[in-house]
DNA sequence: AAGTACGAAATCGTATACGATTACCTTAGC
DNA sequence: GCTAAGGTAATCGTATACGATTTCGTACTT
């Protein structure tokens, strides 16, 4: 055998092309063209064709027949409609991990959540985004539904896409996102039912989202469908 | 131009094997050759190749490297994954739509599930199972968010690739999910608020899984993770 | 008789080539 | 100066060909 690294050149080329979209090399926009691609990864185009369909599915391209691929959009609508469907799969993935969810892992995650406070007074916006994800995977990593596992992870990772090119931290937002993490460690430690920490986690992405929306500008609002506080 | 009837050759391949697989053609464990599909329908091994890809990241089929694709499993912890997602997400968008649902909305589904009734008399299984893809058509197809709706509409395909394969009718659940139709729409009439009407809808479909798991066998129940009734 | 090693067949993975479709630019007409 | 039509270039869509990997059958050894 030759060379044969790790994965298909299909994944290879998944792997490159997504990473280099969540890295913000690729911003939305951005004009996919198969042959350039294959030539600056030093494949063929039937794999790169079949990474990119890939990430159509997972909608980080859109790809329209006949013309090609483009980073997907960046548009508010796109970032609330994620966070909402996000709010929906995490809340529930939370929930179903609530009852596995063992000492050790509430210890570990207010370690992470302390990080996350130093970075509030260091203004580390990066690190605190990086450690965010680290505190909810505890939270959710439990889930025993891969279904609703895998999206949740697909939503985190279109959100990173998103933020790479819109925006990512609302200082006031991220002190009291802090607070609610404390909040939902104690509901779990006293072992609440599944309801109760589905609505907190749920509510605690809807105020990320609402933050977002009271940014925004009024004609931003004016064209985004209805919230989902509930 | 020559003929072009419709859409690429790989978007028709999908939907051909798509249509056998839920067609109940290809059972599960079927094994998808990428030549001998391609020689049936005509087309090249490619585009074939590329629906079988769609096909597995929708878990229509399983693909193993250098191996091949075969049609996706049966066994009942998957069925309750797929169920348990879909109560998550349909629940969902059943609550964003509430508030956009209109007088005729609640007439054509009441109009439908008397149809359903019907069936009931009759013992028609198909047309009822038909029918109730429908009526929560009705309820959910208002969801602003097309995030949401596709994940409910992969879950109902998902469902009807499952179902065509294990069971799908348990005459005293379908008497029980007519009533619960009703229920259903008299919240809506009345307006009730989107925590209500998620509460309710998820409840209904977790009402037909746990049907489900009080037929199967104790040794089965005992392979299945915590059952999501909250 | 059972297990293992070898080899052939089957199948997937990728490259290359060419036809089909689209987009863009140039040019002629008003 | 602007609009429309034509043609060319760019890009995607698919077919065919060949190499890589796996699987399965067979023969040989213990």
């Amino acid at each position: 055998m030759t060379t044969q690294e790790a994965g298909s050149k299909s994944e290879r080329a998944y792997a490159a092309i997504k990473e280099k979209i969540l890295g913000g090399e690729y911003t939305p926009g951005y004009r996919l063209v198969l042959a350039k691609l294959a030539e600056d990864l030093g494949f063929s185009v039937v794999p790169v064709r079949e990474a990119i369909r890939r990430l159509e599915a997972e909608s980080f391209v859109t790809f329209e027949r006949n013309v090609g691929a483009t980073v997907a959009g960046i548009d508010p609508t796109e970032y609330l409609y994620t966070m909402q469907t996000l709010s929906i799969v995490e809340g529930a993935a939370t929930a179903l991990s609530a009852p596995l969810i063992t000492p050790e892992d509430i210890a570990r995650a207010r370690a992470v959540n302390a990080a996350m406070r130093e970075c509030l007074e260091h203004f580390d916006p990066v690190r605190f985004t990086a450690l965010n994800l680290d505190f909810h995977s505890v939270l959710f990593e439990n889930c025993p539904n891969p279904h609703i596992l895998d999206l949740v992870h697909r939503g985190w990772n279109r959100l990173q896409a998103l933020r790479s090119s819109t925006f990512s931290y609302v200082p006031g937002r991220a002190r009291e996102s802090v607070a609610e993490h404390e909040a939902l460690l104690n509901l779990l430690e006293a072992g609440a039912d599944a309801e109760t920490v589905e609505r907190a986690a749920r509510a605690h992405r809807a105020a990320t989202l609402h933050a977002y929306l009271a940014r925004s500008t009024p004609d931003q609002r004016a064209h985004t469908p209805l919230t989902p506080t509930y």
